[in-house]
DNA sequence: TTGCTGCCTTAACATACGTTATTGTCCCGT
DNA sequence: ACGGGACAATAACGTATGTTAAGGCAGCAA
C-alpha cells in the first residue's frame, strides 16, 4: 500500500529494492483511519508527526474570520503531509479529508533516521517537496490569471496527471470524489458558477462527469484550454538517476 | 551585508557566532550585481545556485502564452531563492529583479557542506524554506478568497512585517520600490483597480503612499480590513531554541 | 411506499472588477 | 527651459462572476 508513493518516487528516481523496503516499512506503522470530512490536523495544533495518504483524499485548507474557506491543496494517496512541519511550532492551517482516507503518521525520528541513511530516498522526497511548492505555485498563477473554465480545466489536468503518476486513472478516466462545493473552495469561485463552468466543459466534449467518475476524452485539448503546461510538474527523469543498484 | 539573512534566520533560533561566520562568507562569494528589470534566470533554464537577495526586490513570475502574467512572490533583502532547487533538471518559472540588486551565487556544494557541518543552520534554512511556503499558501488564500481591498492590504502588511524582519522598516514605514502594475500582477487585478484600491485604502487613513514611501500609520487597523493574521509568518521564537554558545 | 436530506441544476438579478481611453504629473536628458 | 517618456489618476462603460432562490433527482431510513 506504499505503491503508491514509491511509485510516484520512481518517476524521478529509480529506487533501490532496500530503499523501497523501508519505505514499505515506514507506511506500515502509526495508521490511522479517518472518515470522510474529519480534520487530520488543525490549525494552531503542534504538528507531530508527518502524515502519509495510504488512501483516500485530503486536502490543506484554511477558514477567514466571517466563514470564508479556501482550499490550498489537494492531497492524493502516496502524498506526504510537509515534510519537516515539525520545525514550525503550530500549523497555520488544518488538513481535513474529503473522503474516507488511511495515513500513515511518521514520526521525526523517523523521517531523520530515513534521510541520514538512505540518500536517494532523501533526495526523492526532496523533489516530491518541490513539485509541490511548484502545484502550489500554479495554483497562485491559476487564482491570479485564469478564469473560471481555464481554472477548473486546469485543476482537472493536474489531478488526472497526479492520479495517473500513482497509478490510480484507468484509461481517460479516474476518480473525482469531491462536491462542487470543494472545487469551488479550491477554485476560488462559487458553486454555482463551478456549476455552470462544469456544464460548459460537458457541452465542448471536454469532460464527461457522472458521479464521482471523470472522463477526459482528450486530455490534449482540455490541458490546450487550460494553458496547462506540464513542466511544473517535473515528471521527466534524467539518465543520470537511473543507477541504483536493485 | 548578510545581516539581512542573519537578522532573519535569528527569529526563528540563535545563532553562534561560527555560524554568523559562515553566513556572512557565503554572502560574499559569486557576487551578481543587476539593474532593475532583468532576469536572474528563466523558465526553462538549469538551476545552477542558490540566489540569496543581498539588497533590492526580485519577484518569481510567470508568463501564460498570451501574455498574462502573475507575479508568484516577492524577494527581498535576506531572501534565499529555492534552497534545493537543483534538484530539479529546469525551471518552471523565472526570477527577475524589480530595483537594482544585488544577489549571492551560492553554488550546490557550497550549501551541502554548510548543511553537513552547521545543523543549526541547516534548521534554520528549514524553518525559512516553510515560512515561504506558508506565504505562498496565504497567496492562494487572498487570491481565491479575498476581495481587491482585503488583498492588497493584506500585501502590505506581509510585505512590511518581512522588512522589519530584517531591519529594512523605520518606525511605521517602509519603502515599497514597485509600480502599481507590479502590484496588479501581483495581486490578480488589473491595474486600474489597484489604483482605485490604493485611493480607498487612502481615502480611510489606513495607508500613506508617496512616492516608494509607504507608511502604515495604524498596523492593526490595517490588519483588520486585511483579516490579517500574522501567525503563518511563524515568528514566535522558543525557548528551546535560545541554547546555542555565542 | 413515503418522505427526508444532500447534492446538483437552472434562472434572474446584483456587483466587483476589467477595459479602453484621456488627462495629469513628475522626472530626466538635452 | 523644454520636450518626451514613464507612471499615476479618473471616468465611462462592459462583463465575468456572485447571490438568492427555487426545483429536481438520487439515496436512504422507517
Amino acid at each position: 500500500m506504499t505503491s503508491h508513493l514509491i511509485r510516484k518516487l520512481e518517476q524521478f528516481t529509480k529506487l533501490s529494492s532496500k530503499d523501497k523496503h523501508v519505505l514499505d516499512q515506514v507506511s506500515t506503522e502509526g495508521l490511522r483511519q479517518l472518515g470522510a470530512r474529519e480534520d487530520i490536523i488543525r490549525e494552531g495544533e503542534r504538528p507531530q508527526a508527518v502524515n502519509l495518504i495510504l488512501s483516500g483524499w485530503a486536502c490543506r485548507y484554511k477558514y477567514l474570520e466571517d466563514g470564508r474557506r479556501q482550499i490550498i491543496a489537494f492531497f492524493l494517496p502516496g502524498d506526504l503531509c510537509d515534510n519537516h512541519v515539525f520545525v514550525l511550532r503550530e500549523m497555520d492551517h488544518s488538513i481535513g479529508t474529503l473522503t474516507p482516507v488511511t495515513i500513515a503518521q511518521i514520526p521525526r525520528q523517523r523521517i531523520e533516521e530515513v534521510s541520514l541513511h538512505h540518500s536517494r530516498i532523501t533526495q526523492a522526497l526532496w523533489w516530491e517537496s518541490l513539485v509541490n511548492m511548484a502545484i502550489q505555485r500554479e495554483w497562485t498563477v491559476s487564482l491570479g490569471q485564469r478564469d473560471a473554465s481555464e481554472r477548473l480545466a486546469h485543476l482537472l489536468c493536474e489531478l488526472f496527471l497526479r492520479l495517473r503518476g500513482v497509478g490510480l486513472t484507468d484509461g481517460d478516466s479516474c476518480e473525482l470524489p469531491v462536491k462542487q462545493a470543494e472545487l469551488a473552495d479550491a477554485l476560488g469561485l462559487s458553486t454555482v458558477h463551478v456549476n455552470r463552468t462544469l456544464q460548459e466543459l460537458r457541452a465542448a466534449k471536454l469532460i464527461v462527469l457522472k458521479g464521482k467518475m471523470l472522463t477526459i476524452p482528450n486530455l490534449e485539448a482540455l490541458q490546450d484550454v487550460a494553458q496547462f503546461s506540464p513542466n511544473y510538474l517535473h515528471l521527466d527523469r534524467e539518465g543520470r538517476h537511473l543507477d541504483a543498484n536493485d
